[in-house]
DNA sequence: TTAGCCTTGATT
DNA sequence: AATCAAGGCTAA
């Protein structure tokens, strides 16, 4: 893996040198001299000496320790980095691996503080073009805004935030144990390489069954989460953000490998790439996020009553940051021992094989891409997540047994036609689809595939910055024969599908391939290259948000969300006590076209229909696997979308990862309600006859009711259910009406979720950091709302009303565990 | 304004 | 030389 990792890396520099060259006419690509004030910086001095190499140790970190977490805060290292002894890289292995990668685009690799001193010169292509926007409104005459840098970077001690060793090394997700679904059963690991690294697997190892792996049987049919039982052999992938603060020294002590593989004459072009970097993530938590856990059980599970199935995400206490502090208590529910095993070429290789089965039949070779493929994928943002693409994408990607790469086929569907098991495209030649329109696709244009008509369309509305508005709702259909009725849809449909503004040059230069940091935030990639490069990960333009700029309004807003928040008893007090707000502000109000862009980043963040529905429904009610499987897979998808979406976010980069673990930790559950119930709004069957709620709630108690006894393979009374889940159901379909009623927005969507998500009761150090943002996001809804709805004074606080009924259904939903309940409830409309 | 076809130029 | 994804041109 760590040539491989190193030839990514040398790709980059290529990449990146073309796009000095095509842009370094720009003057404004200035900010070089920056000294990079992240404390986190992992490596500076290898920008200014020009060495980019990381120690070995680094770049492949195992941890073959993990203490358990003692302490509240779990402040001591999780992650020991200790040698394998064992480790000897298999040479013949690495040389495949790199053979495997050549030809192939650079990836996002690189440390916090590269990040720091990387977007400006990558931005400026797309700064500009990030203000076009896509609403009614002028659009920004005034040409490309500076890059923002009015806000210098503290650093993030001085935020407030602690970015002690140990904290730096603290795991994202493995911090959310509860929201880990590894936790829950011995399958995840089967089912994150299915969402993460499928592509690159090679087919025969794609076969094996999870259940066939495991040891002893289930115990039952697990029903609630509690009663998924962990009675095998198996193993639970955990993402590690490993050490993140290379120190020079270190990193100048090369491994003989970087030697032999990176010639002395490239090392500038690589540190370069690694001083420009991409979307700036640190290097280390992008090389070698995850570990494996293995479960063996102690003991016959304790289980709950049987209940209708329900799904979980532990049912102990959110306990954020001290979420290690859970794992006693999770083997204490599931009856388990829980030990880490550090997910090694080695161990899998060698030693551990009743462990880690699934991954014993797989080359050294094929486990570190495996590796390498979760590293990239998983912390880097962009506008769209790898479980985007199609399974069937994922198998045309699959390498070879001999380590040689098979030529990857572009696919041409869209994410939401793609991901069904129908779309078989082996070695036919299917005529490629645009995936806007639908019409036959040309290629790849701007990122994703698409005809000529939507290429030009994309091309001409950012190179001259046209806003377009839409007479109906914003949620016209974009077909062949209709693309031309609605600008506005189509545009904005541009966008969600992942084309990158960025990929229209400033400087129209003709013919070319872009640069890297262009390239790396396309959902496809180019064909030639080779299937390790593959996997779309998509990441956005990452644009600095603006420091706020509204810190008294805000904070009012802030402090005035969080009530509504924690007690809805006060909407109306706080409806009020908004409205001043809103409008003793008027004078203080963010430019729309800013509000715009910034909207236009989130809509890209989320990839609404992904996030919102299962896309496997079908196959997890048909295909006769254990329920705890399907929940298992269920849970992955949640959370693997949620830290796909979360990764993308604008202001990811502003925040430790140990915050955005909190903020996941505590609203999840309110993200994931907020998504359902805005999609079934949003996208949801319109209702022309205006059903009751109660026919409403009806409906999505049957259509539960259908799919559970799929699921479960018997069937489930009504009454049982509507005991079980009717509260639930209710909540949920209220709130989805009231948002159809309102008709809610995906522009508004976009924004409350960012806004429930920052919105966090308790204190803690970077409390201000995160209002700042969130507050932010609000004068950014709030300045669309009275843009796009000039006419519904009340609709920003409105809005913000429905939050505490946000917070309700999910807090039913956290109780009831079922957490799949939203998403059945969103079937009937996403298929 | 759209979209099909052409030119361009870096990469393979 | 072929490929591919940029931008350009222009008839409809």
């Amino acid at each position: 893996m760590f040539p491989l990792l190193l030839e990514r890396m040398y790709k980059m520099s290529l990449f990146h040198n073309i796009k000095l060259k095509r842009r370094k006419v720009d003057s404004r690509c200035s900010s070089d001299g920056e000294t990079n004030p992240d404390p986190n910086n992992s490596s500076p001095d290898s920008v200014v000496t020009l060495e980019p190499v990381l120690k070995e140790e680094e770049l492949v970190h195992f941890a073959s320790e993990f203490p358990l977490g003692s302490g509240e805060g779990g402040e001591e290292s999780l992650i020991t980095q200790s040698e394998d002894p064992n480790r000897s890289p298999d040479t013949n292995m690495l040389e495949e691996e790199l053979e495997s990668v050549k030809g192939s685009p650079m990836q996002s690799v690189q440390s916090p503080s590269q990040q720091a001193a990387s977007s400006e010169r990558e931005m400026l292509s797309s700064s500009s073009q990030d203000n076009v926007f896509h609403d009614e409104g002028k659009c920004t005459q005034e040409g490309a805004p500076e890059v923002r840098s009015e806000k210098p970077k503290e650093s993030l001690e001085e935020r407030g935030l602690d970015l002690s060793a140990s904290t730096r090394q603290r795991v994202f997700i493995e911090e959310l144990p509860h929201l880990n679904p590894h936790l829950w059963s011995p399958s995840s690991a089967q089912a994150y390489k299915r969402h993460f690294s499928a592509h690159e697997e090679r087919p025969h190892v794609k076969q094996q069954s999870v259940s066939s792996l495991r040891g002893a049987p289930h115990q039952k049919m697990p029903l609630v989460m509690s009663d998924i039982p962990i009675s095998g052999a198996g193993e639970t992938v955990i993402w590690t953000s490993p050490s993140q603060g290379l120190q020079p020294s270190e990193q100048t002590s090369t491994s003989s490998i970087i030697s032999s593989e990176i010639p002395v004459s490239r090392r500038h072009s690589v540190s370069n790439m690694e001083r420009i970097g991409l979307l700036g993530r640190p290097v280390s938590s992008r090389s070698h996020p995850l570990s494996l856990y293995t479960s063996t059980p102690t003991s016959p599970i304790t289980s709950s009553a049987p209940t209708i199935g329900q799904c979980g995400i532990s049912a102990g206490p959110i306990s954020g940051l001290s979420a290690i502090g859970n794992y006693p208590s999770f083997d204490l529910q599931y009856g388990t021992n829980v030990q880490r095993i550090p997910f090694t070429a080695t161990s899998t290789s060698t030693s551990r094989e009743d462990v880690l089965p699934q991954f014993r039949s797989r080359s050294s070779s094929l486990v570190s891409t495996s590796l390498i493929s979760w590293s990239e994928k998983l912390p880097q943002p962009g506008p769209s997540s790898p479980t985007q693409l199609p399974d069937t994408q994922a198998l045309n990607l699959s390498v070879s047994g001999n380590g040689r790469k098979e030529e990857p086929t572009v696919m041409a569907a869209t994410p939401s036609t793609s991901r069904g098991p129908e779309v078989e495209e082996e070695e036919t030649e299917q005529p490629m689809v645009c995936m806007i329109c639908e019409d036959k696709a040309t290629g790849l244009h701007y990122g994703i595939i698409t005809c000529e008509g939507c290429k030009g369309f994309f091309k001409r509305t950012v190179q001259n910055k046209r806003v377009y508005t839409c007479v109906a709702d914003g949620n016209c259909e974009i077909t062949k024969a209709q693309r031309n009725r609605c600008q506005y849809c189509r545009f904005q449909k541009c966008l969600r599908q992942g084309m990158v503004l960025a990929a229209v040059r400033e400087d129209r230069m003709p013919g070319g391939r872009n640069s890297g940091a262009v390239y790396n935030l396309y959902k496809v990639k180019y064909k030639k290259h080779k299937k390790g490069q593959k996997n779309g990960q998509v990441r956005q333009e990452q644009q600095k948000p603006p420091s706020s700029r509204y810190p008294q309004q805000e904070w009012a807003n802030g402090q005035i969300l969080k009530t509504a928040l924690t007690n809805p008893a006060d909407v109306m007090h706080l409806r009020h006590r908004l409205e001043n707000c809103v409008t003793s502000s008027r004078d203080r109000q963010m430019p729309v076209e800013q509000a715009l862009s910034s909207i236009t980043q989130l809509i890209q963040c989320d990839d609404f229909e992904d996030v919102a529905t299962l896309s496997n429904l079908q196959d997890l009610l048909s295909i006769k696997s254990e329920l705890s499987e399907k929940l298992c897979q269920i849970g992955d998808n949640i959370v693997f979308k949620l830290v796909q979406w979360t990764t993308r976010l604008p202001f990811y980069s502003e925040l430790p990862v140990t915050v955005h673990t909190q903020l996941l930790t505590h609203k999840w559950h309110e993200i994931l309600v907020l998504t359902t119930c805005a999609y079934q709004a949003i996208h949801g069957p319109i209702k022309g006859s205006e059903a009751s709620l109660e026919q409403d709630i009806a409906a999505g108690l049957c259509r539960l009711q259908t799919c559970l006894a799929a699921m479960m393979g018997r069937p489930i009374t009504l009454d049982q259910l509507r005991s079980e889940a009717g509260p639930l159901v209710e909540h949920l379909t209220q709130l989805s009406s009231a948002f159809r009623r309102m008709r809610l927005c995906i522009e508004e969507y976009v924004c409350l979720k960012v806004i429930i998500m920052l919105n966090q009761a308790e204190e803690y150090q970077g409390q201000r950091e995160l209002e700042a943002i969130q507050e932010r996001y609000l004068a950014i809804l709030r300045e669309f709302i009275e843009h796009r709805f000039p006419q519904q004074p009340s609709r920003f606080s409105d809005l913000l009303a429905r939050l505490p009924e946000v917070h309700a259904a999910a807090g039913l939903l956290l109780q009831s565990k079922m957490f799949y309940v939203p998403f059945i409830l969103n079937t009937r409309i996403s298929r």
